[in-house]
RNA sequence: GGGCUCGUAGCUCAGUGGGAGAGCGCUCGCCUCACACGCGAGAGGUCACAGGUUCAAAACCUGUCGGGCCCACCA
């Protein structure tokens, strides 16, 4: 081989060169008509003006595993990018940038801003795409596209209107979460829950008519501002101590309205006091209660949250100060009857943390239940699984409880909602956007709102592949190809937001799942485990590690971590041996170069008969990790593969197979180093894409068009495993170790040849004699003698050494008999269960009765066990040679 | 309140019916001609606890205790 390898990795000099390479060359794209299963992952769009960070780094990490063991693997596959607009995290970013000017959006106007907004993303925009490449991302760039884009845009309007007319789109006066800092509506799950210290207030509202304070009844509340609005008070039909009230009225106090007390079946008579004030305008339970009653909905409160000209003589204030001056007032009233500090959990806006305001609003909704029984059927019917399984059932009850979706923003940064209102205030929802003469005619004025972010990302995996609002998945040769994609891979705190919704719009659009797979990784956590966050300052900016220790080292840090859906703690020093490990790759692929002939890379294995115990060892041990990694990979458990391949190359090939190679000059050395070498790096390829193909293209002399990356994956190679090279093997490990130890103790030197006599009876002998020369290479053996006198001794190898002795308990030389009557307890266990699984089976009224389930788990048993047999046997067979 | 999940070596985690493991950390010895980003040897665990199933349990079942997460309309 001429060409050398410089002594240590360095990642920085051939990262970027490389992924330049593959860019330009176009080993990412990917074209319909290419040969190969289709394969398609979307990268979920990342926010078009963020930044990467270490749950970035990880999705990356995942994907682009999946998508190169895809390729390699003979698969048509192509990994899609894209970014998103998000609307609200955007647009509020760009008025905070205005307000350090002075400026709000409305000084600029809606036009003037959103050209400013453009601006912002002219400028940050794009940056998380270079600093996807910089980890290696294989994604096919030719296909990027923005949830804003032209095409993009005309497809979110068509599925608007599409749902419109079937009914799924409609306008109302709802209760929604308003957040009166971001001024717009939310939708449910984009309200978190915190849990606050407040206080209880109990009120008292009289009889109607009554001076006496305590004359009608007590309520409690948290938030006694929300009193001005409220329109009843609701007691349990049951409740006697309440019965005689009942369609009495009470006087409310501060507004001196006259409301009615009312029964609720919904009310809970053991908390508070068992009344409670019902404000329909200000609390979902409440508004419920006001549709059953056919109470009046007050709205009392602001979009700023203050109290409306609703609320009398505090309109104005705060809903805060509100709330004090309210139980002040009370107070002074005598109607106050107490207040008590009560722990309880408020809405807060997951964007800005300020508590959101339930009210009465006017919006636009996405009717959500036809759409969800259909998702949730999908699911049920198997058509999407999801890894781990178990989140299966979390969202599957969340679809089973979903609300009616609030899509309109009181935004400007969006996809404006396609819907006008003429000079009458008729609304219209065209099938195209009307004409100017048209809007001249009938004076029509756009709807001022924009739609929630997700009401674009729900289209994605149809947008990506080219929909613009047809009907069916075969409008575009991409769609045909691709659609569905085979796993959508993402957190699972985003199945709700994001998942349930892409599954809803894809049957209904595409009339099919748009991915047979939902993979949940978990949360990047601390090297203690911990939440990553600002405020804790534990969080890692992935790009300080990629510079510190390379794009390969990150990835496989995090990867050894990642079991599907278990969180994965990440700390500097993981990292760190991830580097360790590129390194020790790189050093063992120089120490190939070097020994190994440059013709043997292309020559494949030799035949049998010149293989050394140790070639047909590793060579074993290789067929075995592959085995290990497809396994792994059949449900892209990466943490799995990771360490498999880790532990093969590290403890197998390079502390073993190298030590043994260095004294060998025989050809069959250098092809097995190469071969396994060869095998190694396309199993690691998915995870640590960089390194691997540097040493890759060494190994081979590759020309500029041959990559890696598009290199086959290596077939299973069960000839290959050989059980009795490795109980062999075994016994040279525990040799070598053994005598290693001895050195130790005894301190000598690594120079000091020892003499070994070793007693072993005729069986030991057979299995230690093949593994001899390598045991006296790696342990420092100069003269090695049997003894034949002690033969009859025991089953332990026993060597003596200058007058000190030891004994070396060696694998393959314990009791054979011991050995022989475990196998024989086993099969004998596995025979009974077999036939126990038969007779089971065979039993007719078992098959009747017994549910699908438990049939399927007998026939697995049978499986099972047939396979334990089977193993067994070849154990005995093994041991009877 | 409901659901999920975890409790294995000092730390972070694999393992899920027959052998208790890895990385990091720790101790001792080595610049051995691929690698000191390294090599060799070693210390360290009643696998949370209690019952049960089994010839056999860290693993399966039941319960208890302790962490974490998600959902929910207790004012």
């Amino acid at each position: 081989m001429k060409r050398e390898l410089p002594k240590g990795y360095e990642p920085s000099e051939v990262e970027d060169r490389l992924y330049a390479w593959w860019e330009s060359s176009g080993f990412f794209h990917a074209e319909p008509g290419d040969d190969g299963e289709p394969f398609a992952v979307v990268l979920p769009p990342p926010n078009v003006t963020g930044n990467l960070h270490i749950g970035h780094a990880l999705v990356v990490s995942v994907e682009d595993a999946m998508v190169r063991h895809a390729r390699m693997t003979g698969h048509n596959a192509v990994w899609l990018p894209g970014t998103d607009h998000a609307g609200i995290a955007t647009q509020t970013v760009v008025e905070r940038r205005l307000a350090e000017e002075g400026l709000t959006r409305h000084d600029l106007g809606r036009e003037a801003f959103i050209e400013r907004v453009w601006e912002h993303v002219g400028e940050y925009g794009g940056t998380i795409l270079r600093q996807e490449r910089k980890l290696g991302a294989s994604l096919d760039w030719d296909r990027e596209i923005f949830t804003l884009d032209e095409t993009r845009s005309e497809a979110v309007k068509a599925a608007f209107r599409r749902w419109y007319a079937d009914d799924l789109i409609y306008r109302g006066l709802r209760l929604i979460n308003w957040c009166p800092r971001c001024l717009t509506a939310l939708s449910d799950i984009e309200v978190d829950h915190q849990e606050v210290d407040g206080e209880l207030a109990y009120l008292r509202y009289p009889l109607m008519g009554s001076d006496d304070p305590e004359s009608g009844v007590t309520v409690a509340t948290t938030r006694a501002e929300t009193m001005l609005g409220d329109t009843a008070v609701a007691v349990h039909p049951d409740d006697e101590r309440y019965a005689h009230l009942i369609g009495r009225s009470l006087r409310l106090p501060l507004m001196d309205r006259e409301i009615p007390v009312i029964a609720d079946a919904h009310v809970d008579a053991e908390f508070g006091t068992g009344a409670v004030k019902v404000t329909p305008a200000h609390d979902p339970n409440d508004y419920e209660i006001g549709q059953r009653h056919d109470l009046a909905m007050i709205d009392i409160i602001t979009n700023e949250a203050a109290i409306s000209e609703a609320g009398g003589a505090y309109a104005g204030l705060d809903r805060v100060e509100a709330r004090r001056k309210v139980t002040a007032d009370l107070d002074a009233q005598g109607l106050l009857a107490g207040v008590e500090s009560h722990r309880h959990s408020v809405g807060v806006c997951s964007r800005c943390k300020t508590v959101i305001e339930p009210r009465l609003s006017e919006q636009w909704f996405v009717a959500v239940r036809r759409l969800a029984d259909a998702a949730a059927a999908a699911v049920r019917e198997g058509r999407t699984g999801f890894v781990p399984e178990r989140n299966a059932k979390g969202f599957l009850d969340w679809l089973d409880n979903l609300h009616d979706w609030c899509i309109s923003r009181q935004l400007w940064w969006g996809h404006q909602i396609p819907a006008w209102y003429d000079r009458d205030g008729n609304l219209h929802v065209p099938s195209d956007d009307p004409s100017p003469e048209e809007t001249e005619r009938l004076g029509l004025t756009q709807d001022p709102d924009v739609l929630d972010t997700w009401f674009s990302s729900q289209l994605w995996p149809l947008t990506t592949l080219g929909w613009t609002g047809e009907d069916g998945a075969d409008v575009t040769p991409e769609l045909r190809t691709w659609y569905p994609t085979a796993v959508l891979e993402t957190g699972y705190d985003i199945n709700t937001f994001w998942v349930s919704r892409m599954l809803m719009a894809g049957l209904y659009f595409a009339g099919e799942v748009p991915f047979r797979t939902v993979y949940n990784h978990g949360m990047v956590r601390d090297g203690q485990g911990k939440k990553m966050s600002k405020s804790f300052g534990n969080t890692i900016d992935p790009l300080d590690f990629i510079e510190k220790y390379g794009a390969d080292a990150l990835r496989f840090a995090l990867l050894r971590a990642a079991t599907p859906g278990q969180d994965a703690p990440l700390a500097e020093e993981w990292v760190e041996g991830a580097r360790r490990f590129a390194n020790k790759l790189w050093n063992a692929a120089r120490f190939v170069l070097m020994v190994a002939d440059e013709t043997v890379a292309t020559q494949g294995l030799p035949p049998e008969g010149l293989l050394e115990l140790e070639d047909r060892w590793i060579l074993s041990r290789l067929d075995a990790t592959r085995a290990t990694v497809d396994d792994a990979m059949t449900t892209w458990d990466l943490g799995r593969v990771a360490r498999a391949v880790y532990h093969f190359v590290w403890d197998e090939y390079c502390d073993w197979y190298l030590e043994l190679a260095k004294q060998r000059d025989d050809e069959a050395v250098g092809a097995v180093l190469v071969h396994v070498l060869d095998v190694a790096l396309r199993l690691l390829h998915p995870l640590m894409p960089f390194v691997t193909e540097e040493i890759w293209r060494a190994l081979h002399q590759a020309s500029d068009d041959e990559t890696l990356m598009r290199a086959s994956w290596p077939a299973p190679d069960v000839a290959r495993r050989d059980q009795a090279a490795e109980s062999q093997f075994a016994a040279l490990q525990e040799a070598v170790t053994e005598l290693r130890r001895f050195r130790a103790e005894h301190r000598l030197s690594p120079a000091e040849r020892l003499t070994v006599t070793a007693d072993a009876d005729a069986a030991s002998r057979a299995v230690l004699e093949p593994a001899l020369p390598g045991i006296r290479q790696l342990a420092g053996v100069g003269e090695w003698s049997f003894s034949t006198s002690a033969t009859d001794e025991g089953p332990q190898g026993k060597v003596s050494m200058k007058g000190a002795e030891l004994f070396i308990p060696l694998t393959g030389l314990v009791d054979l008999d011991e050995e022989r009557a475990r196998i024989e307890r086993e099969l004998a266990t596995a025979h009974a269960e077999r036939e126990r699984a038969e007779r089971k089976l065979a039993n007719t009224g078992f098959v009747q009765k017994a549910p699908e389930a438990l049939v399927q788990s007998e026939r697995e048993k049978l499986v099972e066990w047939q396979t334990a047999i089977a193993r067994l046997s070849g154990q005995r067979e093994e041991l009877a040679s």
